[in-house]
DNA sequence: AACTCGGGGCA
DNA sequence: TGCCCAGAGTT
């Protein structure tokens, strides 16, 4: 029974890891601090708009000091578009300054310390523990994740700490992290919030939820 | 549990 | 032009 489950989210993986790789993160980023920046700017935002934001900021602002020395103002600047921008700008610099001062300038590796970073919380700790060190201690749930495992019955709520907890049961962990890159994808592309495209989606076979 | 924080995309 | 989309923090 439960082995059947897990084979049967295997297959699910497979056939997206076809369409949509093992990138295994949608964000741009060439340090572990980048890649935090990205995630924090990627709350209640399209990972697109993100990286169009992040084009130039990578450009203004280096090196982690950069960011714990920003003016604020300017940096808000930077990041309009992100939305939430006030927000992002003040996490974005006090978790610099963080990592510099309980860190020495490296962004922590366990999900309990990026916890206490500002503007982390699980998702954002989940995505920054996956792609940038490879070391996931969970899932990274956001609302593809929910509306997504929700259509295929892999989960039946919408409390994201409890869709966590079914699919790291039931996900072996090797893919807990290109999982979340796959669904997200699947959902920016196809099986979006409002007009899924069954049609045209990979996993219409197996869908519950296809109309066939 | 409810509220706040902004901007982009699409009808 | 108004509605919907996408997480984290505070009260």
């Amino acid at each position: 029974m439960e082995k059947n489950k897990k084979e049967h989210v295997v297959r699910i993986i497979k056939i997206l890891e076809k369409d949509y790789g093992h990138v295994e993160c949608a964000l741009n980023f060439s340090s572990p601090f980048e890649l935090l920046a990205a995630t924090i700017l990627s709350a209640q935002c399209t990972d697109e708009r993100v990286n169009k934001v992040t084009k130039d900021l990578f450009k203004r602002y280096k090196n982690v000091e950069d960011y714990a020395n920003a003016d604020i103002l300017e940096l808000e600047n930077y990041i309009k578009s992100a939305g939430f921008f006030r927000n992002k700008a003040k996490n974005i610099i006090k978790s610099a300054q963080m990592v510099i001062n309980k860190y020495n300038g490296d962004v922590p590796q366990t999900m309990k310390e990026l916890l206490e970073l500002s503007g982390v919380a699980r998702k954002t700790a989940n995505v920054v523990l996956g792609s940038a060190f490879g070391k996931s201690e969970g899932i990274a749930v956001d609302t593809h994740v929910i509306r997504i495992t929700n259509l295929l019955k892999l989960t039946e709520y919408d409390d994201p700490v409890k869709i966590e907890k079914d699919l790291m049961k039931t996900i072996p962990k090797k893919y807990w992290m290109n999982f979340s890159f796959l669904i997200q994808t699947l959902g920016r592309i196809i099986c979006k919030a409002r007009n899924p495209g069954h049609i045209v989606c990979p996993l219409n076979e197996i869908c519950p939820s296809s109309q066939k």
